[in-house]
RNA sequence: GCGCCCGUAGCUCAGUCGGAUAGAGCAUCAGCCUUCUAAGCUGAGGGUCGCUGGUUCGAUUCCAGCCGGGCGCACCA
C-alpha cells in the first residue's frame, strides 16, 4: 500500500471510467498519465482533485472540459464514493468524498498502528546507506551531525517503504590522515614528558589531541621506557585511533544514531583487495599508465578528466581505496548504494558513477544525497570551523546545548541541499520555540488526554466499538484528510531521499491538532454545571467522545511513526 | 574559465513530475486560560516567486541567457 483507502479507492474509480471511456471509444489513449490526487487548496473546490482531463488534453485533441465530462459520465460507483463531482473552468476535477469513506481511514489507521504509512515498494531490494564516514581524527562537528540526521532518516524511509537496508560508515583508518593523527598525538605525548619536538606540519592542533595523548601516557607508562620512538609513534597512532573512533561512536550514540555496519579502508588494503579491483579495471582497459602513475579512464564515462589511482611513489590515492570499496558494495550484492556525501564532495560524483559504470553497472546504481554544509552561528557571528586549528563546534556541544531532539528536527527542517544556518545561541535561548516542541507537544497532548479519560473511567474505544459517523465536523474531517496523506508523504519522501517532507508534514498535522484542541473538547466537562450557558458550545455526549477519542489515538499514531521516521522521541509528557 | 547547488514576505525557509486568489515559523500589532497541558489558539499587516526572453490553454515550477551568493575543479583526504 502507499496510497491512503481513500486516495487508493478514488484513483480505482477514476481509472475504471477511464477505461470504460475507452471502450467506448470516446478516449483513445492506450496509457493513462499517473493520477496524482491533490488536496485542492480552497474548501469549496472539493476534497481532492484531479487534472486528468487536461494533461490528456493534447493527446486526445479535445478540450479538458468535455474530457472531464467523459470521465464523469463513466464513474460507476459514483454515489459510494462521492458527495459531489465538479468539472470546474479548464477541467479540473473536483472531488467531494463521502464522509463515510474518510471515516474508514481510522479504521486503517487503527488497525495498521505502527505499520500505517508503510509500503512494499522496495520489497526485496538492498540499499546500502554509506553516511557520516568522517575520518577517525577529531570529534564530528555539527556538520557531520546533519549529515547524521539525513542519513538516519533516509535508511528508515527506505526501511518504511519496504527496503532492506543497511546503514554503513566508512573509517577511513588507512593513508596520510592516520600518520598525521599519530604524529600529531605523539608530539603532544613528547611534550607532556618535558619533551619538545617538532608539530608536523599539517597536523591536528585541536586540544582533544592533547587530552588523547595524555590518555596514552597513562596506558603506556609502564611499558614506555621498551619502545623505540618509532614503535612509540605507532602506538600512539593506534590508540589515538581507538580512541577517537570510540569517541565518535559515543557521540553519534547520543544522538541515536546507530551504524549497522563499520567497514575499514585498512581491510581494503591489507587484504589486497584494492590491487583486485584495480586489475578488474585494467583488465577491462580502463587503467593505463602515464608518467610513472596509473590512471583511471574515468573520462569515458562523463568525468571531466582521468584520476590518478596510483601515484609516481607507488602509493595508492584515496580514489583507489574507494574504488576498491564501491567495488565490494556491488560485490555484497547491494541493488542501490547511497552515498551521504558532504557538498563540497559534489566534485566526487562523476567520477564515483564512472567507477559503476566502469564495473558494468548503470550509474543510477549510485546515488548522491548532498547535504550542505552548516553555517554554524554563534549570536549572529559566523562561527569558522576547521579541524587543522582545532577551532570548531563539535557535535556533542550542539546536542548538549539544544539536545539530540531539537538538534535532529532543526536539520532536518530544511532541505538538505539547501545552506543551513544554525544559530547556537538563538536555538539555545529560544529552545521552548523550537518547533520540535510544537510536533512534541501535540502528541504529549493526546497522551494527557489518556491520563484524565482514564482518571474518569472513561473507556478508548478501538474504531470497530465507537461510532464513526459522528465525525462530520470540517475540523474532524480535515484532520482524517490530513492523516490519509500520510502515506504518500512517506513514500514521496523516501524516494526523493528528503526527509524534510515529513517534518514539515508533522509540523502542519500538529498545527491541525492544536487547532481543533483549542476548539473543541473530547472528553465532557469534568462538572455538568453549565452546558447551557455558553449557547455555542456543542455538546459532549459520550458517543461523540468515543469518536473523538479514535480519532486522536490517530493523530497520535500518524505523529509517532512520523517522529520514529525521523528518529525523534515521541515523548507522553512535556 | 569550467562544473554542481542556491536566489520565494523584514529574517529563516516550505511549495515546483506545469495548474485555479503563492504558504509556514520567527519578528510586529490586537485578542483568548475558574473546563481535556497557553511549549497552545484566533485575527491583522507584510510578495515585481533574482532579471530578460522562450515553450504552453496555463510558468514561481520546464528551457536559454544574464545578475547575485555558496562550493568544487591535486600524483590531499
Amino acid at each position: 500500500m502507499s496510497q491512503g483507502v481513500v486516495q487508493e479507492k478514488v484513483t480505482t474509480a477514476l481509472l475504471s471510467a477511464l477505461d470504460g471511456a475507452r471502450q467506448k471509444g470516446q478516449l483513445k489513449a492506450t496509457a493513462w498519465p499517473a493520477l496524482t490526487l491533490d488536496a485542492p487548496k480552497r474548501p469549496e473546490w472539493g476534497d481532492l482533485a484531479s487534472t486528468v482531463a487536461m494533461s490528456l488534453a493534447s493527446s486526445e485533441q479535445k478540450a479538458p472540459h468535455d474530457i472531464a465530462q467523459i470521465i464523469v459520465e463513466n464513474l460507476s460507483q459514483r454515489d459510494q464514493i462521492f458527495d459531489r463531482v465538479e468539472i470546474v473552468r479548464p477541467g479540473f476535477l473536483n472531488l467531494t468524498i463521502k464522509p463515510a469513506l474518510w471515516q474508514e481511514v481510522l479504521h486503517e489507521v487503527g488497525e495498521q498502528g505502527t505499520r500505517y504509512g508503510q509500503a512494499n515498494i522496495g520489497t526485496g531490494r538492498r540499499v546500502l546507506v554509506e553516511y557520516v564516514s568522517a575520518n577517525p581524527t577529531g570529534p564530528l562537528h555539527v556538520g557531520h551531525g546533519r549529515g547524521a540526521a539525513v542519513g538516519q532518516a533516509v535508511c528508515r524511509l527506505l526501511a518504511t517503504i519496504g527496503y532492506d537496508v543497511v546503514g554503513e560508515y566508512y573509517v577511513n583508518d588507512a593513508g596520510r590522515q592516520m600518520k598525521l593523527l599519530g604524529a600529531s598525538v605523539y608530539a603532544r605525548y613528547q611534550e607532556l614528558s618535558g619533551r619538545t619536538i617538532d608539530f608536523p606540519e599539517d597536523g591536528y592542533h585541536g586540544t582533544y589531541i592533547t587530552a588523547v595523548a595524555q590518555q596514552i601516557r597513562d596506558q603506556l607508562d609502564r611499558v614506555e621506557g621498551e619502545l623505540t620512538p618509532r614503535d612509540l609513534e605507532a602506538r600512539c597512532r593506534a590508540l589515538a585511533y581507538q580512541e577517537l573512533l570510540g569517541l565518535i561512536r559515543d557521540d553519534l550514540k547520543s544522538f541515536g544514531i546507530e551504524f549497522q555496519s563499520w567497514f575499514s579502508e585498512a581491510t581494503l588494503l591489507e587484504s589486497k583487495a584494492v590491487e583486485r579491483a584495480l586489475d578488474e579495471l585494467k583488465t577491462r582497459g580502463l587503467l593505463f599508465e602515464q608518467e610513472g602513475a596509473w590512471w583511471f579512464r574515468s573520462s569515458k564515462y562523463g568525468d571531466e578528466k582521468d584520476r590518478v589511482v596510483r601515484k609516481q611513489d607507488g602509493e595508492f590515492t584515496y580514489l583507489a581505496s574507494d574504488i576498491a570499496y564501491h567495488h565490494d558494495k556491488l560485490r555484497r550484492g547491494y541493488d542501490v548504494l547511497i552515498n551521504v556525501f558532504g557538498a563540497d564532495h559534489h566534485g566526487y560524483i562523476p567520477r564515483m558513477q564512472a567507477v559503476m559504470q566502469a564495473y558494468g553497472h548503470p550509474k543510477e546504481r549510485l546515488q548522491v544525497v548532498l547535504v550542505q554544509l552548516v553555517k554554524l552561528l554563534r549570536g549572529g557571528v559566523e562561527v569558522k570551523m576547521s579541524k587543522r586549528t582545532g577551532e570548531f563546534i563539535t557535535m556533542r556541544e550542539v546536542i548538549d546545548e539544544v539536545g539530540a531532539d531539537a538538534a535532529k528536527f532543526y536539520f532536518l527542517m530544511r532541505d538538505s541541499t539547501t545552506h543551513l544556518e544554525f544559530d547556537l545561541e538563538l536555538a539555545k535561548q529560544r529552545s521552548a520555540d523550537n518547533p520540535v516542541y510544537y510536533v512534541q507537544y501535540a502528541h504529549a497532548r493526546i497522551c494527557s488526554l489518556w491520563r484524565v479519560a482514564s482518571e474518569r473511567g472513561i473507556a478508548r474505544p478501538s474504531a470497530a466499538e465507537a461510532d464513526l459517523t459522528v465525525l462530520t465536523d470540517p475540523d474532524e474531517l480535515g484532520l482524517i484528510k490530513k492523516l490519509s496523506a500520510y502515506p504518500e508523504v512517506i513514500q514521496a519522501s523516501a524516494l526523493a531521499f528528503e526527509p524534510h517532507r515529513v517534518t514539515y508534514y508533522l509540523q502542519q498535522l500538529a498545527a491541525q491538532l492544536h487547532t481543533f484542541y483549542n476548539k473543541h473538547r473530547v472528553l465532557p466537562p469534568a462538572t455538568d454545571q453549565e452546558h447551557d450557558e455558553t449557547a455555542a458550545a456543542e455538546i459532549v455526549t459520550s458517543k461523540r467522545t468515543a469518536a473523538r477519542l479514535v480519532l486522536m489515538g490517530a493523530v497520535q499514531q500518524v505523529l509517532r511513526n512520523g517522529l520514529e521516521v525521523l528518529g525523534i522521541s515521541a515523548p507522553e509528557h512535556m
